[in-house]
DNA sequence: GGCAGTTGTGTTATCGCTAACACTCCGTTC
DNA sequence: GAACGGAGTGTTAGCGATAACACAACTGCC
């Protein structure tokens, strides 16, 4: 132990358990004992050993840690598309909700969301040690890679998809597209048209689904949805398709906040006002959206919220209890003026 | 080590070395040789050792490696605005880079540039063993505060700071907005303005100094900065000030895309065309800037090679090489449509 | 044929920690 | 006052890997 000790002084090697269990003049195990508030000890021996591991700068090792308890405390995360808002957001979420929770979070990211990529980084994941893993999975390719992924580690998906082989935990895009809208609707539109992401994403179906519901029960007229890819660029074109259409348009819900972004801009070359001509509502909430001109009405998600429950899903899995196969976090309207009163 | 194996089967445990020894009948150390390819091995014994390792799908541990090689092969990320484009992306360059060397990565985020903040999420990243570890760091505000964190363990921070105390690595953003204004110079403008970002980010001062650079060398008309937050809404309020400005203007160089969609929006309302009356150049190269109307001429960050440079350099502090105190990426002109030829 | 040098393999110690149990004091209890 | 029980502390044995050395069994060379 002396040798320890000296040694310790000596290189700059990190100070151990027993690096402080020499200094205070105690076992190791004393030490670990106040470190973990684990067992008793004595009052006057606790402050001896706080003060040497105070004096000595003694952090834990959290790689013994984890061998001796076979507990790593590490989440793992699966990321495909993390520049996107809404992954990068999800992520953000997690990895708040890990720390409170005292798990860190180790990050692996695939360029594709194939089968093979999917399972060499849930192996690469597995061999880290992490206890769960999470995979953020908007496109409904991943989710099928899903399916026949060995899976000896706990795992849940973000992903709004139905009768997933995993369980899976998301923001209610349906609920938050009706809404939306409803919303529309309550304003005293007759209908109100659909501007939708690309096919192969759950977040389109999703949100494509939420407007149909309200569109039907209300009994208004359905039209085509057009589809974007998400860019501005898109909603931009979709804008001049409104702008063509033969019926008039007075309310449309666009998928996400960037295409609504473009068709804004359509609608303003054209020299339509919104809210006065039309009503415009996007969805996601991103940072600029307040500053679109108009302010963009849209539907919120809360990334914070999402990351909380997911990560209460995977520990629910990590502990052996039954969880629910699929959570959801409800999506929150936020009106501004792209939905105001129309001026005289 | 029978025991061992037998307890493998029975419970869900992961298979060790013990249990690959045990079914391919040699020792432990021999199995290890074979899975690190360190050593000499028989070829028929490596053969035996493989298929058992199949057999039971053994995976290393990685937390013991670690804990008996003192390199956990794990890399820390303190991240501050992950939702950003550029920290966004420069997570995701890192973690290509690291993940190409064999690291794991280690992320932990911020709420707020502060010393306790940061100083905090570097001991938690240090109880997890990691390596080294990279802040992201756009702020002043957090370059200052490294500057007394304890660095007991390798550090490099990703900011666009001179004289900074810990070793930065960067894109170069100064001279990219160099190039970007001899572009514009070079079209035959004789000066050009500046739609710069906010106080306190590094990014703001250099590309505004790039600027300045080359008017002050041309010997053009200074005029003084616009300064917007980065959003488009003020980038649009930064459009219509140029629009009143007594002084035509022929030539923005802004200093973000996002800025930039903002400017270009002032001016389609105004009815100025652009690349036709005024010329347009941003930073960052979006996503979208392709689909800008008109396709924005931008700089482009090479992201991956900035994560494959700091991860470069990280290493090269942990092997307790000496390392460039200050390592820089270079930026790329991206030309498009809106500094294209006039029409006719 | 003997001695060195290579291969291939096994043994043991160690990384820093926790789990499980052993032990020493004490104050109770009957 | 002997037996008990709990508080406080120490000892030992792992966790799953690597490192360092030991030791056969073969070469090859003089």
């Amino acid at each position: 132990m002396a040798k320890r000790a000296e040694s310790a002084a000596g290189s700059g090697r990190q100070p151990g358990l027993s690096d402080v269990a020499a200094a205070a003049g105690v076992s190791h195990m004393t030490v670990s004992r106040v470190v973990n508030g684990s067992g008793a000890v004595r009052a006057e021996t606790r402050l001896r050993v706080l003060e040497a591991i105070e004096k000595l700068g003694y952090r834990p090792n959290s790689l013994a840690r984890g061998l001796a308890t076979g507990r790593s405390r590490t989440l793992g995360v699966v990321a495909l598309d993390s520049v996107l808002y809404g992954p990068a957001s999800t992520l953000y979420g997690l990895e708040n909700a890990a720390r409170d929770a005292g798990y860190a979070v180790s990050i692996t990211s695939v360029n594709a969301p194939e089968h093979a990529q999917i399972s060499s980084a849930l192996d690469r994941l597995r061999g880290q040690g992490v206890e769960g893993v999470v995979v953020i999975a908007p496109h409904e390719a991943t989710a099928r890679a899903l399916r026949d992924v060995s899976q000896d580690v706990p795992l849940v998906a973000v992903a709004d998809a139905e009768g997933s082989p995993v369980p899976v935990s998301t923001v209610d895009h349906r609920d938050g597209a009706r809404r939306a809208t409803e919303h529309l609707f309550a304003l005293g539109h007759e209908t109100v048209r659909h501007v939708a992401g690309p096919h192969g994403w759950h977040e389109s179906r999703s949100r494509e689904a939420g407007w149909r519901d309200v569109v039907t029960a209300r009994g208004a007229a359905e039209f085509p949805v057009l589809r974007g890819d998400w860019s501005p660029q898109s909603g931009y074109l979709a804008g001049w398709e409104l702008l063509h259409d033969p019926d008039p348009v007075g309310a449309v819900l666009v998928a996400n906040d960037q295409m609504a972004l473009g068709v804004l801009r359509a609608f303003s070359e054209a020299g339509v006002a919104v809210p006065d001509d039309v009503r415009v509502v996007g969805f996601d909430d991103i940072p600029e959206a307040a500053y679109f001109c108009p302010p963009l009405t849209t539907v919120r998600q809360d990334f914070i919220a999402l990351g909380k429950q997911t990560f209460g899903q995977l520990l629910g899995r990590i502990e052996g209890q039954r969880v629910e196969q699929r959570t959801v976090v409800p999506a929150e309207l936020i009106v501004r003026e792209s939905t105001g009163p129309r001026s005289v």
